[in-house]
DNA sequence: ATGAAAGCGCTAACAA
DNA sequence: TTGTTAGCGCTTTCAT
């Protein structure tokens, strides 16, 4: 079998070995289009012979609709998101939609490049997950007529809707199992502070060991990154017992894992007789025994889910007005944070 | 500001407003393509006005080049494919294409319908990672010209490219190691059978044991998912001290972490004075203190490079023959596998 | 360096 | 139900 490239099928071509016009080729291709029997017949077999398919571009350029879904994504570390993008690419891919990957550069804030070039191949729509949006960006989009939906933030602009879990009601959550379990000392590890969701899980922490009397005893930030957290859980910890945090919540799992491993590792802490450690998403390795993670579990398939039918309904309705989501984020015990006793 | 949505702006639409013809605005957004500053100036300066951006659908009809490859992936949550994904992106996106995710259903050998959709796409190029495929399917990417690049798998077949780690020297090489740490009884548990990637580790490793006039003791099937290489572990090590591994190679990194839980926390074993564990990737969570899993490392930023080089070089000249690469692997010493004498 | 015109592969009126 | 025709938004000869 040589190499030999053969030169592209047509519609034409077909239409032409299966002796009819180039339109019911193309009736025959389009689901629900009015074709009878025996021309559908004729077109199948001269199709199948001629190995053709339709080209989805040039379809794409009468209909207006790609059937191409961009996705801006920045944080594949954060095992969380590859979770959601098997998902959504899943349900996408479903309903016969196809994920268009952008990579935003790490530096916060270009994403308005990633998004015009996502406008430029023309998507039916956009999934922005883990960053924000310039109002200028948004307006563009607005303009094209492409909906986006952000995935997991949220942001209080006209016109563009978002899902997220409950970060506040999460946050203070933690707070309350904290303080149930007898703790003294609360620690914040903070995210990125320019990001919704980690300014709402602090604001919740806060606000729940307020009602408690409390405040919080020591502050970091680690960025969502891990050697950055890594420093700051080295700067929280590394001083005497006595003034150091007995509980520590961190802005998320992959932070969070981080720290248990300074703790344990580095300063010979036990987790959690000396410090109780919390996290947020439950990732996949929050469950591994060796960390057994207690966190707030963002339920990525219903995230994914929420997102999917937003984006779909305002394709297929431009005139839908922007939704926001917020998912319900529950409380997963396992054994890095001690309990209070009469739950045990 | 209202949402209301503005008509679609054209190339027309900028040759009009600045008083040229349209072949000088698709000069203008043609690189290496001859306008005059004057000409240049009139277009950029209407095309911004008009918030003009050229329609790569379009433009692809007439070039034949969408800058669009397609990548089937499988296993997102083996996180070695979340990082290679990063990379290829960010490397693809240097070179002004884009990613498009195509999930492949997890029952093997269903590739084919991804891969027909893809073409269905007019994708420049393919990535096929950690899965084969039919040579059906070869054949019709062949005849579209469209060219192929397995990632980190191998394929004896013509005309398919594919970059991989040397599996089989990585095998080895943790055959040598285990040998040298003065073990006895070898144990492994592979991956899915069908993968070129697990049966070369195996083959390796085995040979590697051969040498030295030793055999595999006890073999479990872990088909790469944890659920199922946890069942296996404790088929392996939940017997009589004196039957039991001193020693364990495990096809990847992913099923050596569960590997490690289901000795530490279910059967009380210690890693590695009871048993050493070694895996394959060195995967980020590898290097988490918690598992300091001794490993075979894979370059993922090398394969990446590899892929990328091949696939753009076989769009640039279609009649470059297909290239496999087989990148060196490098055994990673951690703390889970006991380590000769010597080298401590 | 510039414009006119042809056409990429397809769908969507419109007539028949 | 079927075929004819006119484009979708753009690039690319070919003249000028």
């Amino acid at each position: 079998m040589t190499g030999k490239r053969s030169p592209k099928v047509t519609a034409v071509d077909v239409a032409e070995r299966a002796g009819v016009s180039l339109s019911a080729v193309s009736r025959y291709f389009t689901p629900g289009a009015s074709v009878s029997k025996k021309t559908a017949a004729k077109v199948a077999r001269a199709a199948e012979e001629l190995r053709y398919r339709p080209n989805v571009l040039a379809r794409s350029l009468i209909t207006g609709r790609s059937r191409i879904i961009g996705l801006v994504v920045a944080y594949l570390e954060n095992y969380f998101y590859p979770e959601a993008l098997e998902r959504l690419s899943n349900a996408l891919q479903e309903r016969g939609y196809h994920v268009l990957v952008f990579m935003a550069s790490q530096t916060a804030g270009n994403v308005d490049r990633e998004v015009q070039e996502i406008l430029d191949y023309q998507v039916d729509g956009i999934v922005v997950a883990s960053v924000a949006l310039s109002s200028e960006l948004t307006l563009r989009c607005q303009a094209a007529g492409v909906p986006v939906v952000l995935f997991n933030r949220i942001q209080d602009m006209e016109g563009i809707s978002g899902v997220s879990s409950d970060n506040h009601a999460g946050g203070r959550a933690v707070a309350e199992l904290l303080l149930a379990g007898g703790h003294q000392r609360f620690g914040y590890i903070a995210g990125w502070e320019g990001a919704s969701t980690q300014r709402d899980r602090e604001a919740g922490y806060c606000e729940g060991l307020k009602a408690a009397g409390q405040t919080i005893w020591a502050r970091e930030v680690g960025d969502f990154h891990q050697e950055t957290t890594r420093r700051a859980a080295r700067e929280m910890f590394d001083v005497a017992p006595c003034s150091r945090p007995d509980a520590v919540f961190v802005a998320n799992d992959h932070m969070a894992i981080a720290v248990m491993d300074v703790l344990r590792f580095e300063l010979g802490l036990d987790v959690p007789r000396d410090v109780s450690v919390v996290g947020y998403d439950d990732v996949p390795p929050a469950a591994w025994p060796a960390y057994a993670l207690t966190t707030v579990r963002q339920p990525a398939d219903r995230m994914v889910a929420e997102t999917v039918g937003i984006l779909l309904d305002q394709i297929a309705n431009p005139r839908i007005p922007a939704r926001r989501v917020v998912i319900e984020a529950q409380l997963v015990l396992r054994r890095s944070a001690r309990l209070p006793k009469e739950v045990v």
